[in-house]
DNA sequence: TTAGGGTTAG
């Protein structure tokens, strides 16, 4: 828009009064400053005095004319609008002309406006200006204002002109009323075949490419002949279904048709045959044409990306080149992807190295995949930096760097950007959404995570599959499971991800039964799983100790799906293991499997070898862990207290002059709980709050009363108590607070970064029994649900 | 003077 702005920026003209008026910069700047009652009388305009006068002027008044159809047809907006200010606007013609160039230009609002005058100036709207209007009410995506337009038209007897007619159509598509467009359609006397085309499409901007198809069909009965604008659009319906069978049909009317040869039919062929899984096919029709051009290469290379062929798409890229044709801005778009793939952030630099070469940026899509790029290359820093310089943002470019910022690990940052967008103006959309829910699922803010939700569903967005299952996954992750599984079972389009994070949920909160139950279900229903499907289910049978499950599904993901089992399912498999004690089955495992065993492996042997006192193992896994240059603070924990759990104090201290010597210092406990709309932290002997005192009380009497009997209150002076015990870790505190700030009989839920200790396990069991309420702690790993003295992870964690 | 259009970022 700023080039066609700025081509007229040096075209200064003078009205009659001979004063030099300021360029506007806008045209929209121009239109609103433009003032009917106080217009100057220009020098064409039919006065008595100048129809009197001369041919000359004629010759003038054809000339302007001229100019302005010129100036339209050509889209210079703003050298158009300033001659369409000078003109006499008597005329619809010249009016037209003017909204025209506008819509045309994507400045609908200020061709709406334009509108507006041309109506207050009583100048009739007729049947050519209509078709512009009403496209600009589509630009705009404004309902209302169209509605406006086709009541209008009643009145002045124009609703059934063809023209007319076939804009509606698509004005209502575009604002995603495809019933009101059909009603147009179908109330139509005449149809040519751009009505049909524009229903067809019209089906597409709404996603529907069964009724897409299902009008091609019903055009071909009523013996209309499609062209290539229906096959396009009939190409993109099998691409939205995703299916194969209908793109063959298609590709047959295409050869029926004789529309083989048409460029732009060749690419959406291929681009049909990529999206539906194709790429065979899609090569064909590449291969058959000699003289392919620059989008159909662009089209192969996003093709073997969207197939999982990276190198075959980098391979794309060079040929383009090799046969004497220069790759352009979407042919870097479309390669981009394949870095991400294959994580080569040393082909994506290069990449982007080239793309500041050849001169393409400022661009805004390249620059969004460039973030895109770096974000999954695990180069957040980059991803930033090229979102800092880009010259103009968008709603996509702020999407992808919350997701690139998500993805790895910067939640608060991700947080921060969301905060920014807001400010800047900027409306999150479903993708948004999508994109920020991950960062409170992991920071735990299941405060913000439910004012995301409400968001949601103001905005429309919880019929999206995407959507609800990050909302399952927050809620299960914030520790509120019974929402978790409510917005699952409100997801009337559950796919494999919908029932992997369910099945998931019920995992981490210990419930490994119902997890299992729901894969049957799954399956039942025809849900094919996937790898992920079996990490969830794995997880199930090793937090409810379901050993032969655990294997008979192990066994199964390959035999039945043939799924190889990867990292994460023998660490699954390893930590079902570890539960049970199985101790040496468990190295077996490790030594057997056909991968290198990573942090993960090693971390979960190191885990069941403390719980079951193996001190030996235990150093084994750890001399494993420590070359893997890992975060290793919780290994040198676990070690300590299992040196001590074992009385070995030598080893404690040996481990602790390590921790020093490496400056590894241990991550301080925190715990939080929501009360009253406010989350409150607290760390270990926390006493900053202010009802410090009535909160160490109760836990005294908690902890010095035998289990059953009445609690009583019984003032001690908490200050007297040994500052560093573990009586007043953070968790028991928080759990306190929540107790007293909650109604009797409510659950408290209390969020921790670190895993909870056995004593505050031990604790919570109690506090459950004596106050007869379920207690949620929510670990760094996995969340304990305590009731009546027992808690769901059984006593392992 | 009027309607529909291929490959492209989350």
């Amino acid at each position: 828009m700023a080039a066609i702005l700025s081509l007229s920026s040096s075209f200064k003209f003078v009205i009659n009064d001979n004063t030099p008026r300021r360029q506007p910069k806008r045209a929209s700047e121009f239109i609103n400053n433009y003032d009917p009652v106080k217009q100057k009388t220009f020098k064409y305009v039919k006065t008595p005095n100048f129809q009197s006068n001369s041919s000359v002027r004629k010759t003038n008044l054809s000339h302007q004319m001229e100019n302005f159809i010129s100036y339209v047809e050509r889209g210079f907006v703003d050298t158009a609008i300033q001659l369409f200010d000078e003109m006499d606007k008597t005329s619809t013609f010249v009016w037209n002309l003017a909204i025209r160039v506008l819509t045309n230009n994507g400045l609908f609002k200020e061709a709406l406006d334009l509108y507006h005058q041309m109506l207050v100036q009583g100048v009739r709207a007729d049947r050519f200006t209509f078709p512009f209007v009403i496209k600009a009410c589509g630009g705009c995506l404004d309902l209302v204002k169209g509605q406006n337009v086709h009541s209008k038209l009643f009145t002045v007897g124009l609703d059934l002109d063809l023209h007319i007619s076939n804009s509606l159509i698509l004005m209502y598509a575009k604002c995603g009323y495809i019933d009101f467009a059909e009603k147009v359609f179908d109330e139509m006397p005449v149809r040519d075949l751009v009505s049909w085309n524009t229903m067809i499409n019209g089906y597409i901007l709404v996603n529907d490419g069964l009724r897409s198809l299902e009008r091609v069909r019903g055009m071909q009965q009523h013996r209309i002949q499609p062209d290539r604008f229906t096959i396009v659009s009939a190409l993109h319906a099998s691409s939205l279904m995703c299916s194969l069978p209908k793109g063959k049909e298609v590709h047959t009317l295409v050869i029926k048709s004789e529309l083989e040869r048409n460029e732009m039919v060749q690419t959406s062929l291929i681009d049909m045959y990529g999206k539906c899984g194709g790429i065979r096919y899609a090569e064909r029709v590449f291969n058959m044409n000699s003289r392919i051009h620059v989008a159909a290469w662009n089209t192969m290379i996003h093709g073997y990306a969207l197939n999982g062929q990276p190198f075959e798409s980098f391979s794309c890229f060079r040929k383009l080149q090799e046969n004497g044709l220069k790759p352009d801005n979407v042919s870097l778009i479309n390669l981009l992807p394949s870095c991400s793939q294959v994580g080569s952030l040393l082909r994506g630099k290069a990449i982007h190295a080239y793309i500041i070469r050849m001169g393409f940026l400022p661009h805004i899509v390249l620059e969004t995949a460039l973030i895109d790029m770096y974000g999954k290359c695990e180069e957040p820093g980059l991803a930033k930096l090229i979102f800092n310089q880009m010259h103009s943002r968008n709603l996509i470019s702020h999407n992808t760097l919350i997701s690139a910022l998500g993805q790895n690990s910067q939640y608060r940052d991700s947080l921060k950007l969301f905060c920014d967008m807001w400010n800047d103006g900027f409306k999150p959309d479903a993708i948004t959404v999508t994109a920020i829910l991950p960062a409170y699922s992991e920071l735990a803010h299941l405060r913000e995570g439910k004012q995301i939700h409400g968001y949601a569903v103001k905005s429309g967005f919880c019929s999206n599959t995407f959507v609800l299952n990050s909302l399952t996954y927050m809620y299960s992750k914030c520790g509120d499971l019974v929402s978790a599984r409510d917005v699952f079972d409100g997801n009337f389009l559950k796919d494999v991800t919908s029932w992997n994070t369910i099945i998931m949920a019920y995992a981490i909160h210990g419930c490994g039964e119902i997890s299992v139950d729901l894969f049957s279900e799954m399956k039942k229903k025809g849900i094919r799983p996937n790898s992920s499907t079996f990490v969830s289910v794995l997880t199930s049978c090793s937090v409810s100790g379901m050993v032969e499950e655990g294997w008979n599904y192990f066994t199964e993901m390959k035999s039945e799906y043939g799924i190889d089992p990867c990292i994460e399912h023998y660490g699954c498999m390893l930590d079902l293991l570890g539960r049970v004690g199985d101790l040496s089955k468990a190295e077996e495992l490790i030594t057997k499997m056909p991968l290198e065993p990573t942090y993960r492996i090693w971390g979960s042997l190191l885990a069941a070898s403390r719980k079951h006192k193996n001190v030996e193992l235990a150093e084994y896994a750890a001399k494993q862990i420590l070359p893997l240059e890992h975060d290793n603070t919780g290994l040198y924990v676990l070690l300590s207290n299992l040196y001590a759990e074992t009385g070995r104090w030598e080893d404690v201290r040996r481990v602790k002059s390590i921790m020093e010597s490496q400056r590894v210092t241990k991550t301080i406990g925190l715990t939080m709980v929501d009360v009253k709309g406010k989350t409150f932290k607290f760390t270990d002997q926390d006493r900053s709050h202010e009802q410090s005192h009535l909160i160490y009380h109760v836990l005294d009497i908690i902890l010095q009363n035998p289990v059953g009997r009445l609690v009583k209150f019984k003032p001690v002076d908490f200050l007297r108590r040994k500052s560093k015990s573990a009586d007043w870790h953070s968790v028991r505190l928080a759990v306190c607070f929540g107790l007293i700030s909650t109604s009797i009989g409510t659950h408290v839920l209390v969020r921790k970064n670190v895993r909870i200790c056995e004593d505050c396990h031990d604790v919570m069991k109690k506090i459950s029994l004596v106050c007869r309420r379920e207690i949620i702690v929510g670990d760094s790993k996995i969340y304990h649900h305590f009731e009546d003295g027992q808690c769901s992870c059984r006593d392992y964690w």
